[in-house]
DNA sequence: TTGTACGCGTTATCAC
DNA sequence: GTGATAACGCGTACAA
């Protein structure tokens, strides 16, 4: 063990400093920004009195109020974020993570809306907001050094399968987390999350109450928890109804998945007159397909969807859909996030959005 | 002017830190990451060479070395990025800034390219990628602020119209820039585009040497470059053909505003037998309302689109289309702001991609 | 109300 | 090779 010894430290004046061998000639030539010394200095207070002015301006005369920020206004200061970061352990901004192959980001309006609805509430807390995105591999683990070393106040993360652990992984650093939609492998989490069983149950129930009896489902993936929710919620329709839940096929919430999905289901049940879809991505492939076999929608199939985040309403016939409140739950994952890092208390258990139906001409 | 004085700093060993006292409760139990110094006195060596290990291991003997490592494989201790980045004035991330009002991050493919391409070449250099969306208003504000203070290393901007000065106040700030596509409100910038005028030029040679004599477009917002740029290629190939170039109306590059354009365009000039359009997403519009009013594509009108961003291949008929390789130029942007903070000098000059055609049934 | 002194965790520059 | 120590720029007990 060594004790590294006694150093003596002189806190020089501002215009003190010998600053001379300070042409480092590393790209743009960025002319130093001032610091909070110099304000200090130019305003005749103490750095103490200057930062006080600076963080609220409590406890603080009214001249030198007034010195520090004309000071401020002068040298055009700015307080290096970086360095409050390391003294204070906050950075004011919160990660927004993604872990996707990132070529759904551009086909999927879930993003968007998430995206939409977080910015707002971050916004009102003055936060900022960094997307993160984090796929498989490298990608992924430099993603979680980098949530889980100081670099962000915390977390909201949309995912939807379980992602070789970086849910746990993130959860487990301490990293304040809240999901977007409930995650498969983390325990008790704070998520906002919508009525899935329940969306899928009110879409079934309205097609058996207007006289569809043979109806199927485009279920989505069964790693995914909206994809198991989503199944079950069709399954307790019919199954309350007396109806036979025979009629499943599962796709992967894309447009050619739904495709290739809707053919297999119409393929091996040519009786169907209703058609539950887990999204409106994959029911706008339903509907093509459902054309293509010369059926009309409705009067042949009643086909109905699952989101209505903007397709649902441009294609034809419109879909009748569930709606999935994603701008709303991700607004209240920020304002969720905002009050953990506020030290507010929060019992992690799921805050669960209800179901409503969108009912256009599909059904 | 107030000189602060003389402070008298001692140093002690690891061990002997009285922490006794912290007992924060804020949020999450996250317990205090160990420190270089820890590592340094678990080691037996001075903070020093700890931190020469960390960094290469050079002029550091195998004995110092291994102990060293030892050390940090026990703690578990991991740099903490912020300190680091206080001293050395690098973050290892790089800001991908999309100025968008977000509702179009949705829609366009445009995006999701940039993101796809960017994060290859940021990935080869380890650098943490960060997705800021700059809205005009508070939003924008706090971006600025956000990446001028040092937050990230350098900044690739997918900018496309001036938005109140955001690109001119990023490149002032002396923060490393790379745009994707030309600016129009910055000079010298470092950015790297697509042949716009060349493309639009050889879609429309292809229309003319295919025997179309009446072609019209449906232009992109003349407040883009983009826009500007492939109106003008039109122009050129019709004006060297000899043919008239009145028929343009402009779209917005969404699909509602492709479909309004294309339904001003066919009710002016009925008798077009040729149609660019200067993006896919308002191409697929131009296929419906073509097919609304009983023409057939191609034989009664031949459409040409731009971009070739996953869309042109999935339309009725599929679209003819040019290249515009966003993937490939954010790959270039990334490598050219990796150059840039490694010191390299780069000349501001425009990287222009070429352009090229992809032919398929639409024309 | 103000200033002093110390701490945040690293890197970098020196002497040895 | 290695260790002491001065930055980096700021927040904040504590004492006055």
């Amino acid at each position: 063990m060594t004790t590294e010894g006694t150093t003596v430290k002189v806190e020089a004046a501002a215009g003190a400093r010998t600053t001379a061998s300070s042409t480092i000639a590393r790209g743009a030539q960025r002319r130093a920004a001032p610091t909070l010394r110099q304000v200090a200095a130019a305003a005749g207070v103490s750095r103490a009195t200057a930062s006080r002015v600076i963080n609220g301006g409590h406890l603080v005369s009214d001249h030198a109020k007034q010195a520090v920020e004309a000071a401020i206004a002068e040298l055009g200061f700015t307080p290096n974020p970086v360095a409050r970061n390391l003294a204070t352990r906050r950075t004011g901004s919160v990660a927004l993570v993604v872990p996707e192959p990132n070529a759904r980001l551009l086909s999927d309006p879930f993003f968007g809306s998430v995206i939409n609805g977080l910015s707002l509430s971050l916004e009102a807390a003055d936060l900022q907001m960094l997307l993160v995105i984090a796929r498989p591999g490298r990608s992924h683990d430099r993603a979680v050094r980098y949530l889980t070393t100081g670099q962000v106040d915390g977390a909201v993360i949309a995912s939807h399968h379980r992602e070789d652990r970086l849910n746990a992984r993130l959860v487990e650093s301490g990293l304040p987390c809240v999901f977007v939609g409930r995650p498969l492998d983390v325990e008790d989490s704070h998520c906002v999350d919508m009525d899935n069983v329940g969306g899928a149950r009110l879409a079934t129930e309205y097609l058996i109450e207007h006289g569809r009896r043979r109806i199927g489902t485009v279920a989505g993936p069964q790693d995914m928890p909206a994809g198991v929710d989503r199944l079950t919620g069709w399954q307790e329709a019919l199954s309350a109804a007396g109806l036979s839940a025979d009629a499943v096929v599962h796709g992967d919430f894309t447009v050619p998945g739904g495709a290739e999905a809707t053919r297999r289901l119409l393929a091996e049940h040519p009786d169907l007159d209703g058609i539950f879809v887990a999204s409106d991505l994959m029911a706008s492939a339903t509907l093509t397909e459902v054309a293509a076999l010369g059926r009309r929608v409705p009067d042949d199939v009643a086909v109905f969807g699952f989101d209505d985040l903007g397709v649902a309403s441009t294609t034809t016939p419109p879909l009748s859909t569930v709606i999935h409140p994603v701008e709303a739950m991700a607004a209240r994952a920020g304002t969720m996030i905002v009050e953990m890092l506020s030290g507010i208390e929060h019992a992690a258990e799921p805050v669960v959005f209800p179901a409503r139906l969108a009912l256009r001409a599909s059904a």
